[in-house]
DNA sequence: GGGCAGTTTCTTCTCTATAAAGGACCGTTG
DNA sequence: CAACGGTCCTTTATAGAGAAGAAACTGCCC
């Protein structure tokens, strides 16, 4: 049976929404609700009548009005919130990287179904797109094939890596001067700024500059072979580095710094310059995976 | 339920084995035909229990004998050799390749599953393994939008591939003198020869010679992620010319020489007139494609 | 008559079930 | 004692079912 987890995640954001609204504000109709929890109608009535079952909302049809302060509190857990498909997403990233499995070993659906508690079908439609990924490879009727988050994977992903962006920077800097990626370009480069000042605290967000920059890089020349090799970069660095926290901070700075002087190096659209900087931060990226890696 | 697809073809495979081994001939061992045929002990014992249901092979243990002349003729039908997945694999190129699927369309996984006559399972299997391919995405709880084989997928391909090639044959030509490759390109240009002197009949033996090369090319410099785009290439030419067949004599001839005069380049081993050579093929092969979508 | 809630229909997501295929174990035989 | 066939258990491939969620249809009301 299929979970309920857009519904909680809806009702969970909803009650955001009633608390922002007040108490006794009139309740938006179902077709504005739908729009700002980007959930269907169908789910925003759940929601609603399951919000009337516990009093936070009153009335009916056209005539509901919000009770936040009444048991405004109580919200589904976090974990109920996520569809089995990024349930198994997340466990299955973890039980690669985390826990050291092996190079060589093969993947058994029927296991990691009772191991994550889904039905094989889940697992099986992971493995099938994770297959993408080049970290592992099927075996006809026979099972899948781990084959490693090993030093080689990181250096042939750098490779393609380079070439890729090293494609798409040249791009960016050849770009007329009335392209509107230019003024892009200029704001996330003073985000970058507002980061370094605070970076002591604030050093977590940079994971998102990080891949907000890539992609805008790459909207230079759009090519979907290039989005689709990003998803890969953005899974694994995610996962990755979300299990190793060493040296963050420090990492993340001077990524940041990088990443300046590599925009800077966009700005003056020297073919040259860019490649240069491009390169510099590329090679960083890579020694800092490969060293985290060993570690 | 499984469909016997396995059963079936190794049946037929068996069929040819006993039927080069004569009348009279004793049987090999079971471990023996499942190494030849490819398939698990479990699957040769169900071959040789019908063979001898059907009085092929006479005799049981170790003491059978094979009578290739009685009944050697009949054999599963070919449909009934190919697994599940693989139909809806086909079933599902000649859709969107052949039937001129619209960019845009939306696609139904219950519709398709009834048009193809598997179930749900199936459809969405494949789906999310065709997602890598970059001519569909998914909507999350709401279907699949197919992208379109349209000429800027083709270009966004080309645009990779020629990086991707350019890469490896400069891998290639950088070989040491002693590497064994050279040996297995020579061997490759020969067959290049060979298919030119009698390419009028034998020009579709071209397919599979092309994607032998460009994989042996590919291998001076491994790399997974490149490795998995080719894999793109071969399935796209694989159907898109399967089912587009004008010109294909003097398509694949043209290509055939171009071939040579680039194996001719690698043997040189100057990186100036491999690129030369390399983008010349990737050029012809370019606007031959586009110019069989336009048609 | 445009926006709304109530109703209905259709599709996706996820689970369970089962036959086919793989593979390990074991006693036998040449 | 190595290779073989018989037996049995495990795993994959596919069908099928049903709840969750999306979306279209309908009539009401200001």
């Amino acid at each position: 049976m299929k979970t309920d987890a857009v519904f909680k995640r809806s009702f969970n954001d909803a009650l955001d929404v009633l608390s922002r609204l007040g108490d006794g504000a009139p309740l938006p109709s179902e077709k504005a609700l739908s729009v700002q929890l980007r959930v269907s109608r169908t789910t925003v009535r759940k929601v609603i009548s399951t919000l009337s079952a516990r009093g936070v909302v009153t009335g009916s049809g056209r005539e509901r009005i919000v009770h936040s302060a009444r048991g405004t509190m109580w919200r589904f857990p976090d974990a109920e919130t996520v569809s089995a498909s990024e349930q198994v997403e997340k466990r299955f990233m973890e039980w690669i990287l985390r826990e050291n499995t092996r190079p060589g070993a093969i993947i058994n659906e029927l296991e990691l179904a009772r191991q994550f508690g889904v039905a094989t079908t889940g697992i099986r439609e992971f493995l099938n797109r994770f297959q993408r990924f080049g970290l592992i490879e099927k075996r006809q009727n026979a099972g899948w094939f781990f084959k490693g988050f090993t030093e080689s994977f990181a250096l042939e992903l750098f490779e393609i890596r380079e070439f890729f962006e090293l494609r798409s920077a040249i791009a960016f800097a050849a770009l007329p001067a009335g392209s509107p990626l230019w003024a892009q370009i200029e704001a996330l480069r003073d985000e970058h700024l507002l980061l370094l000042e605070d970076i002591e605290r604030r050093y977590h967000d940079f994971s998102d500059l990080d891949s907000r920059f890539h992609r805008l890089v790459n909207s230079a020349a759009p090519n979907r072979f290039v989005d689709i090799f990003y998803d890969i970069i953005t899974l694994i660095f995610h996962y990755h580095y979300q299990w190793n926290k060493r040296d963050e901070r420090q990492r993340n700075e001077a990524a940041v710094r990088e990443h300046i002087a590599y925009i800077d190096a966009l700005l003056s659209r020297n073919a040259v310059v860019v490649a240069l900087a491009c390169r510099a931060h590329l090679e960083s990226a890579k020694t800092t995976l490969l060293r985290s890696m060993s570690g």
